[in-house]
DNA sequence: CGATTGACGTACG
DNA sequence: TCGTACGCCAATC
């Protein structure tokens, strides 16, 4: 993993510096994420203090589709609880991927999404 | 350096 | 309640 810059629990990723990107910051939290949890676009936004750039966050796993990575970027859906990244998936399906994590999945919707969703913000006691 | 993009979110009808 | 419109902002073209 390549947290050797900056761990999100570092201060600084609330600032604007500038000195790390913002996919990198992205990265940090997808990474971050338990197996058989969840969370949003717009939570990771607003855990980086961007909330409004939730479509950043999106944009950040799109740029780490194009390189080598072990991020569990599946575990990582919209506001609803919806797969909206899964054709973005060229391997196993991602709703394979969060079923064998016990995520419960119909029709690219997640199931009792409170119950698995993963919220940076308090998890990581912001 | 300006225009476009995008795996979202919120507002509005 | 559901579908559509628009804003958002960093990265890319």
């Amino acid at each position: 993993m390549f947290v050797t810059k900056t761990m999100p629990t570092d201060k600084r990723l609330h600032e604007k510096d500038k000195s790390i990107s913002f996919f990198e910051m992205v990265y940090e939290v997808v990474a971050l994420i338990p197996k058989g949890k969840v969370t949003s676009y717009g939570a990771i936004a607003r855990y980086l203090g961007t909330a409004k750039s939730s479509r950043m966050v999106g944009w950040a796993l799109n740029a780490l589709n194009k390189r080598p990575h072990d991020l569990p970027a599946h575990r990582v859906v919209n506001q609803k609880g919806l797969l909206t990244g899964k054709a973005h998936f060229h391997g196993k399906p991602m709703e394979d991927l969060l079923a064998e994590e016990g995520i419960e999945i119909k029709d690219l919707q997640i199931q009792q999404l409170d119950s698995v969703f993963w919220d940076p913000n308090s998890a990581l006691s912001l």
